[in-house]
Parts: structure tokens; C-alpha cells; sequence
RNA sequence: GCUCUCUUCGUCUAGUGGUUAGGACGCUGGCCUCUCACGCCGGUAACACGAGUUCGAAUCUCGUAGGGAGCGCCA
């Protein structure tokens, strides 16, 4: 049989960047092996299932790229097979009807943990007549001796033993079937050779194995994966900073560095960092994983997005650059081509919020020095160059960086300075800050009539300054 | 409490009985340089602990400690 592999998300939020690694995990592993990845929405919870959600999850796997071969199935649309199940384990005697009321399984329960025992059911109903016409749920009738043996392809061979497992409800007294139930049955149904799913599920495979067994089935090869803590090791939450992955799109992360910094979090391949999906596909085994979990580290992230930023396609990044600008209220239309910023923008960036903040000069005057470079560099020493390179421009008909690195070099060697003393003036003039890409490319893009009447202002502003400083 | 499980630099990891315990992020010293960044060269820092097994243990065994998950008419 081909492999194949899903991820199965329950829409009641956003997906997070633990599932989106379990999805990616899962999508290798098929692509790998030739085989399918499907997409199954466990919405059986009625209560906690939304559309948003589940629109949510869509966008952000679309976003991700990790396209599905089949689905994307809802279980609410299932009921009927999932009944058909729970009625054929019925017949069988295999499942069993449980009338058992809430109270008295509260008190069976606090009975257990005053007893400082495993709480769970005691198979009351087991023997009891329950009539169809009275309310009661179906529990399924697991085996009370003998163990079940997972030989998961990321743990190892756990071993569980019956005696440890009660009897799960597998309908609800509204007739809905539960989680258990279904991923068996879907899982059977839709042909998946290989589970693929967060480590929490570990304790509840056991009992998915036993009622595999009892229809007669063979389980399918399991493979659990750790979790992703917080950069403190602590449970990653909301607290951590963003763990919804349309965020990190939000935050100006790609996609692909998304994809590459989490494929590392568990996973290895010699001493390689960088991978495209062609080379992890290629180099990924599942069987390669770690048993332990991993915390996410914001910093490195960064730095691998800082890397595919640099290597990216400059007309891509300017496309998405300009979303960013945008929520700055900049119009990149108004301005210098984006795709030139870019090409000077991308080795200076780490997200695009970032390249969108260090490139809003390029679009619309700074609203104000930042204070720590015109102390520094729009002094009464800076006058005479930038008057200089002020008379030299307005001159220079053939605005362009050859031409513009020669004025400004000239203007160092009449004055006798060295480049940092005219050219930092220069830069702090034309955009507001310490920082830019090269002078001569800055000056080019920002424009001769911004860098005249930006550089006047700078004149105008050492000017009030240095009258206040007067004795 | 019970069941399952995890443990190499701050973080992600390589390592499968013999290594100066390697790489990456971060931090840091330097080079480059008109700034920032990129790039390049260097530094920092780890086998949780304790017993075994062995000539030899990060690697095998058993404990201890610490962490995680599960124990729902949630998934």
C-alpha cells in the first residue's frame, strides 16, 4: 500500500506553529515516499468549532504551500459512517450501552483519587441491560488483560497494558460520536498508512489500537511527535510572542523560513542548516526525529529569514515589501523603484516590517531626526560640507551614483576630511538617521529635490542649534 | 496520585564504546568600511546526578532528580 499521511486539525483557532510543524512533518513524509497527504478537519465539537477557524487553518497552510492531495474532509459530514461503526461494535458486542448518571461517575472518580488511583470508568454497565429508549452513551468494550504494543517510528516500542484502560465512550448520549471513534474510522476509511501527530496523543493510541483490533483492522505505522515549547521551555503560549503562524506572516517572516527554521526544531540532517523543500524532502526521514521537546527560538528565525530575505527574488520581496509599506501609509508608487530599495535593503533587514521601516525615507521625509545620530552628526563641524555638497548637488544636472560619489569625495578632499565626517552629515541630512545603505545609491534613489531640501533642513536645524550653544 | 515519556553549550542540534565532544543561532574580539548591514577570521559555552557493565562510557544497564503528556459525554 502507498503511504499516506494526514493532518488533522480541530478548527477552534488558528493554527499554530506546533501544528503547522506536525503538518509539515506529515507532508514530507508522503511527498518523500511518493505517497498522498490529506486534510481532515475534526469538528465533531460543535460547541468549539468555528468557520473562522477552520478558514484560518486553510489560509495559513495555503500560505505555507503545503498543498493537500486529498480533502479537505469534515467529520460533522460523517456521522452516519461513524454510526454504522458504533452499531456494527454493538451487534458484536464489542461496545456496550452505559447509563451511568454524572453523579455517579463523579463520585466513582473522586473515590479513585482519594485512593491516589488512576481515575477512570469502572465497567459498571459492562453487564447491565440498557434499553435503547432510555438515555445512555456506547462505550466500547476494551480488553481486561494482555497489552498493547506501539512500535512508534519516532519513540520506539512503548507497551501498554490493558488493565491500565477503561471503557471509552464512543457516542455521546446526543448521538454524536467521540475523537477516538473517529480517527479510527476515518483513518481506516481514507487509507492512512502512517500517523503522524503531536506526542499528546501518545496515551490515546492504545485504545485507538484496540478498537482497530476489534473491527479487525491493522493499525496504521504511528509516528509521535514532540512538542514546541516557549523560548523559556515553559509551554508555548500567547505569551511567547506570536505562535499563530499568520503572524509571523504579519511579522514580514517568508514562508520558506518559516518552513526551514521549524523542519530543525526535531530534526537533523548532519550538520546542514538551510534547506529548500526540494532538499528536505529529499533528506527527510521521519525516523530521524527526536523524542524530546524543542523550544523556539525567535532569534534564530530571524536570522534564517534574514538569510532567504537575502536571497530571495528582489521583485517577490518587492511585492510583498509593498504591503508592509503600506501599512505604514506609504505608497510605494510615489517614490524610487521598489525593486532598486530592495536590492539595497535586503542584507539590512531581518523581516520585512523591518526593510519597511528602514525604507520609508526612500518614500516620505522623516518626521524627525533620530536624536542620537544629529547629536552626533548635524554639528556645527558639518556646516561647511553639507553647504558644500548642498552648492555641488544643486549643480549636478546627472543625478546618478558615480557621479554622486565623486561630489562627496571631492568635497572630503577640499575640506581635508576624511569620507565618515562628510558623509555621515550627509546621511543623517538625507534620511534622519545613522544608518543606510550606501551614501552615494541613497542619494541616487531618495532624489535630488528630497536631497536638497532635506539636507536644508539639516543646515537650518545646526544652525538654531548652534545659536542656542552660543555664549 | 497513576500510566506513558523525555534529559549534550543559554537555544536548535551532531554524535550510536576509544573524538582536543563537532556545527548553527545568540553573545563577543578582530578584519573589511562613508554608516548600518553583509562577508571573512577568532573566542565563549554542554554530555542533569549517582551507581554499575567494560581496559575504556555522552554512547549500554539500573536508580535518583528535574521536565512533559495523558488520566473528559475535548480533540
Amino acid at each position: 500500500m502507498s503511504t499516506k499521511t494526514r493532518f488533522a486539525p480541530s478548527p477552534t483557532g488558528y493554527l499554530h506553529v506546533g501544528g503547522a510543524r506536525t503538518a509539515l512533518f506529515s507532508w514530507l513524509h508522503a511527498r518523500k515516499h511518493g505517497g498522498k497527504y490529506v486534510l481532515r478537519i475534526e469538528d465533531t465539537d460543535l460547541q468549539r468549532s468555528t468557520t473562522e477557524s477552520i478558514n484560518a487553518i486553510l489560509e495559513a497552510m495555503t500560505w505555507l504551500g503545503l498543498d493537500y492531495d486529498e480533502g479537505p474532509f469534515y467529520q460533522t459530514r460523517r456521522f452516519d459512517r461513524y454510526n454504522e461503526v458504533i452499531d456494527e461494535l454493538l451487534e458484536k458486542n464489542l461496545a456496550y450501552r452505559c447509563n451511568c448518571s454524572r453523579e455517579r461517575l463523579d463520585a466513582l472518580r473522586e473515590g479513585q483519587m482519594q485512593r491516589k488511583e488512576k481515575p477512570r470508568y469502572d465497567g459498571h454497565c459492562r453487564g447491565q441491560l440498557v434499553t435503547d429508549s432510555e438515555p445512555h452513551v456506547i462505550r466500547f468494550r476494551n480488553p481486561v488483560d494482555g497489552c498493547v504494543i506501539i512500535d512508534d517510528q519516532v519513540r520506539g516500542r512503548i507497551v501498554f497494558h490493558n488493565d491500565e484502560l477503561d471503557d471509552l465512550i464512543i457516542r455521546r448520549t446526543d448521538g454524536s460520536p467521540t475523537y477516538n471513534l473517529t480517527v479510527v474510522v476515518d483513518d481506516l476509511d481514507m487509507e492512512i498508512t502512517d500517523v503522524i501527530r503531536g506526542d499528546d496523543h501518545v496515551n490515546n493510541t492504545p485504545r485507538q489500537v484496540n478498537i482497530l483490533k476489534a473491527l479487525g483492522k491493522e493499525p496504521p505505522r504511528y509516528a509521535h511527535v514532540p512538542m514546541i515549547l516557549g523560548d523559556d521551555g515553559s509551554r508555548l503560549s500567547k505569551r511567547h510572542g506570536a505562535v499563530s503562524v499568520m503572524e509571523y506572516r504579519n511579522q514580514g517572516i517568508l514562508p520558506e523560513a518559516l518552513l526551514n527554521y521549524l523542519v530543525r526544531l526535531g530534526w537533523s540532517h548532519g550538520d546542514e542548516e538551510l534547506f529548500t523543500l526540494d532538499q528536505m524532502v529529499e533528506f527527510f526521514d521521519i525516523k530521524d526525529v527526536n523524542k524530546a521537546a524543542s523550544a523556539f527560538n525567535t532569534e534564530k528565525l530571524l536570522w534564517i529569514n534574514q538569510h532567504y530575505i537575502k536571497n530571495a527574488d528582489p521583485a517577490r520581496l518587492a511585492r510583498l515589501l509593498s504591503i508592509h509599506l503600506g501599512d505604514l501609509g506609504i505608497d510605494p508608487a510615489t517614490g524610487p523603484d521598489l525593486v532598486a530599495v530592495v536590492a539595497e535593503q535586503r542584507e539590512r533587514a531581518r523581516t520585512l516590517v523591518e526593510m519597511a521601516e528602514i525604507s520609508a525615507f526612500f518614500y516620505r521625509d522623516y518626521e524627525d531626526f533620530d536624536e542620537g545620530a544629529a547629536k552626533k552628526h548635524l554639528k556645527a563641524a558639518a556646516q561647511e560640507p553639507l553647504q558644500q555638497l548642498r552648492d555641488r548637488f544643486t549643480l549636478l544636472d546627472d543625478w546618478e551614483k558615480e557621479k554622486l560619489h565623486q561630489a562627496v569625495t571631492e568635497v572630503a578632499g577640499v575640506l581635508g576630511l576624511n569620507m565618515g565626517k562628510v558623509a555621515q552629515p550627509l546621511r543623517v541630512a538625507v534620511t534622519g538617521r545613522a544608518a543606510s545603505p550606501g551614501i552615494d545609491i541613497t542619494l541616487q534613489l531618495v532624489g535630488k529635490e528630497a536631497c536638497l531640501r532635506r539636507i536644508d533642513r539639516a543646515l537650518e536645524y545646526i544652525g538654531t542649534r548652534v545659536e542656542e550653544n552660543a555664549p
